[in-house]
DNA sequence: TAAATTTTTGACCATTTGGACCACTTTTTA
DNA sequence: TAAAAAGTGGTCCAAATGGTCAAAAATTTA
């Protein structure tokens, strides 16, 4: 739909592109796909209206190149959790990696939680077909290693959805966070990790 | 400003606000506050939008009026925990009315979701006096409480924002939830609160 | 039941916004 | 350097939307 022939996109189709998708990660991020506007989006990005719909189609379109991408990273640690790494090494680390995106890209955080939390409807095929393969696949790791004693027995899936919801509270209401206790980041995230370590070391540990 | 003489609002006005705000929460919690428009709003409760606007000054009131009633109901069960209580007690209970308001209001839920994720422009300073002064004083409940030995120590404002984030997942995120695992509710939420309590049963017991 | 008050609505308005069009400029290619 | 292609932006448009208003309908009050 959106490609022609040239499989190579051009330097300029390459910056302006991606002067645009980051534009459009903070206006999405605060607005929302509806409250966005293309011309915030211009303004942000520095080129005018018209020029943003010379390289894409639609506002949707912008919105739906900037979640699929999203999506890969998001996925990315999870696909990590090794069946051969020491069990709650494993989980920490992916924890770590959860938790450091939502300290390094609150508003691609923000972006997807408003994608699901409005009903997902560009994602939700993607939701319960790719990442439900993935994440049932990890799952079944944890089982492993609780049925061989590695892991105190817990649910595998709400063991993923605690992690998720406590590493993401820290990007998707940081606003919240930050009126709560007004510290600053690295003192945030310190006792963030160090919190969220305890949790889940209490929780797995088989002692 | 709105409100005339008569403190009491007539059997009519009660019943139309109601289905306003009944309709409002329906169509906010979905598309949020710019998605929403008052044509959806004025369908989904049955009136014209002219006799929506006879009722709220704006879209916007209808928004904040909903949101105030909200914060109340969000804050109440925190209200509830007790210094005098059994520690860990006082914190699952505190758990499970927070789960069992994602269960029976998410869309609730989602709304208030909504409008920390996109900045609280409403919301904020509400959030930095009344919502700060009340956590404070519970964390400092949780700081006595490990003082005294009765629950491990923990940082209690993560601990809380954990309660919270998790909790809060099944509601905001149930999209996903149900797209990764095809349960009922009843297992669903049953597993829920089974996890929920062995996780901060984990966390918190001095053993 | 007549007057006063409240409630309802159809018609209308102003603004915003996504997007189209087309002439103009810049860059690339021959 | 001339032609072709890619990129840019001013202007315009139609639809959507928040909101107004006056008149009609319903309800309450006298």
């Amino acid at each position: 739909m959106s490609g022609s022939q040239p499989k190579t996109l051009s330097r300029i189709q390459r910056e302006k592109r991606s002067a645009i998708k980051q534009a459009a990660l903070d206006v999405f991020s605060i607005y929302g796909l509806r409250g966005a506007t293309l011309d915030k989006i211009a303004q942000a990005a520095g080129l005018t209206k018209p020029n943003i719909l010379y390289y894409y189609a639609s506002k949707d379109d912008i919105y739906f190149d900037l979640l699929n991408g999203l999506l890969d990273d998001w996925v990315a640690p999870l696909r990590k959790i090794s069946k051969t790494g020491d069990p709650l090494h494993e989980i920490l680390n992916y924890m770590r990696a959860k938790l450091a995106m939502s300290r390094e890209k609150p508003r691609e955080s923000k972006l997807f939680a408003t994608e699901i939390l409005h009903g997902a409807p560009l994602t939700q095929d993607v939701l319960s077909t790719s990442l439900k393969e993935i994440l049932d696949e990890k799952v079944a790791i944890i089982e492993f290693w609780i049925a061989e004693g590695r892991l105190a027995p817990v649910n595998g899936y709400h063991l993923f959805f605690s992690i998720w919801s406590m590493t993401q509270h820290y990007a998707d209401f940081d606003v919240q966070v930050k009126a709560l206790l007004q510290e600053d980041e690295e003192t945030l995230f310190k006792n963030a990790d160090h919190y969220l370590t305890a949790v889940l070391t209490r929780t797995l540990c088989t002692d």
